[in-house]
DNA sequence: TGACTCTTGAGTGACGTACCTCAAATTTTT
DNA sequence: AAAAATTTGAGGTACGTCACTCAAGAGTCA
């Protein structure tokens, strides 16, 4: 059997309270005879259980995600899962609740930042771009108390506690290598496209990406990226005109959501041109372009994992324990048709 | 705040002995009450509380992990790794034991099986490869009601309840169209390395890898694998005799274990010839190797995810309840210099 | 010495569920 | 309609921890 606070206090020579003084770190306790209930601890291999510290506690977590609205496959599959990762979640007495904010409106999200502070939840997800509105919501949030976690997209200057993702200056660089091998030494021009580089994970991908491409192999051109910010007629007409420019396109990188769109965009193209395509997230879509053949790398990161991963680390920083790094590191992941799974 | 069990017995308009009943399929109730019952968790919404659930059934689960012995870094880190998981698992009443069996004994294998089934353990978790003795042992096992899993390694004629780990053909698979890329067209043979062909997986990787570089490319020559069975001198002879009989070999695929000892063997030959090399399992050898570029990709699968996905699976199974695939899923990790992380 | 603080003991009532008993109510069978 | 079987109610104890109270003991200072 199990040892119990009860075999501690015994142990420890000790009563009840002072065992449970010295493991909730409550005060009134002398050094000595916290050392010797953490011996009595230590000896007898005690672990607190979780079962019953929980129901004692009858704490009930209550966590936001805030996410900007839009309907990329990217998007909507963060949605389902957290609805479903909610739904277990519940039985661990977490309820999710998930609030989505128009893009490209800083004001509103800020406003709905401070509308958590009184007493809506104990801790925030956000995936949005940083502003220095969100800046000022951030701090406002830790200052009350409420955790605060980035996901997907990193928020490296407010007060958030962690980010939840991968490095996407590495995610570029492994793309970019990737673009590299696949190359196989031929010459020629790469196409970036972006829908947006507001994000910082654009501009961060297309960082690490020409870092790997170009320094190693400055026989390839990469070209400006293309963004089309909402707008498939733009997408077009930038395409037809890299394609109409340049007749030794080889490569194609898309840094992030939009890959439907700009598959449907790229398909004239492809018959005449031999082009190794290389998309991220991985999403119905993208899927299929790697099942098909028409996408051959998709560079991405286990959304499950991220959205598991960021309750966890939410539940650890509300109680102040300790998060486990290895199992809290998203990797990045590299999938092929054939391990596509 | 939550429904519990006794505003189900409120609003179905029963007693909480009734709930207790239904919720636990528990016999005598009448089938209209149970639907009574219900339609009122449904409307509540009412989940059970898992802390609570555990706690009052006193549950504690034994597990034992039953592993061939050896010295490769592989089985180092999973050793390490199931050590390390193991103390998470306490909290949460799983007590988690390891046994070692020394490899190629299969008796001695069958025997510590049977040995685990007068009450050492509710649930078994085992990588050793598949003979008779070990299907029979399973057997046993199963009809003691014991959980048994299989992990890395998979069992499939067995009596067994899961497998955690990859599709090893897969994996393969994987392997084998990465080193079609990477090759980029050249001409050459390709040399396949495995300790041993006795575990299921050497063989099924060597099959995707064969299957995926062959058909799609026929110019390259994938040779016979070389085998050296723990020992250094056969691999060694092995090795330099390929060399002596071959100069284009262009590319090295290691399917399992032992990427330290062959690296130091391949050592002497690889300033002459510009080779791909492809490993498995990431280890703090073949990390070494991605960032000095000896190794250009690893294949592999997260450990710490196989070793918590196998304890969660154990437990599902013990407890008669859902396994989330999509969770347990464990992903062929394709890992290159840049993504290592 | 007394007044004071700091430390410890002893005990209690949650938390939500599991599992048990015994008796009463209801339904089914004879 | 009586007997038997089934279904339901009422109540209790337990699980291990948390969080609290109240009182008593030890130690410190003037």
């Amino acid at each position: 059997m199990r040892p119990t606070v009860n075999d501690i206090a015994h142990a420890a020579g000790v009563s009840l309270a002072t065992v449970d003084r010295v493991l909730n770190a409550r005060p009134g306790v002398r050094k000595v005879t916290i050392e010797r209930v953490n011996k009595a601890i230590e000896e007898l291999g005690y672990v607190r259980d979780l079962s019953a510290a929980n129901l004692a506690r009858r704490r009930t977590y209550r966590f936001v995600f805030v996410l900007t609205e839009g309907d990329s496959q990217f998007q909507r599959t963060l949605r389902e899962t957290i609805e479903e990762v909610a739904k277990n979640a519940a039985r661990e007495r977490m309820m999710v609740e998930t609030v989505l904010v128009p893009p490209g409106d800083p004001h509103h999200l800020a406003r709905v930042l401070h509308g958590l502070e009184d007493d809506r939840a104990e801790g925030v997800a956000i995936m949005a771009p940083e502003t220095p509105h969100v800046r000022d919501a951030i701090r406002h949030l830790k200052e009350n108390g409420i955790a605060v976690v980035s996901l997907v997209s990193d928020l490296p200057n407010t007060d958030q506690d962690h980010f939840v993702g991968i490095d996407s200056i590495a995610a570029g660089r492994t793309a970019g290598v990737l673009m590299r091998r696949f190359l196989c030494k031929n010459k020629g021009k790469v196409l970036v496209l972006s829908n947006t580089m507001i994000l910082r994970e654009s501009v961060e991908r297309r960082l690490g990406f020409d870092a790997a491409l170009i320094e190693s192999y400055p026989e390839i051109e990469v070209l400006p990226s293309i963004e089309w910010r909402d707008d498939p007629d733009r997408l077009e007409r930038n395409v037809r005109a890299a394609f109409a420019s340049y007749d030794d396109i080889i490569g194609v990188y898309v840094t992030g959501p939009g890959n439907r769109l700009f598959s449907r965009v790229l398909a004239p193209y492809r018959q005449e041109h031999d082009l190794v395509y290389i998309a991220h997230e991985l999403t119905d879509h993208t899927r299929a372009g790697l099942a098909d053949g028409s996408i051959d790398v998709v560079i991405t990161q286990d959304i499950g994992h991220v959205v598991r991963s960021t309750l966890r680390v939410l539940r650890a920083k509300v109680d102040k324990t300790e998060i486990d790094a290895a199992q809290e590191r998203i990797r990045i992941d590299v999938v092929l048709k054939e391990n596509m799974g």
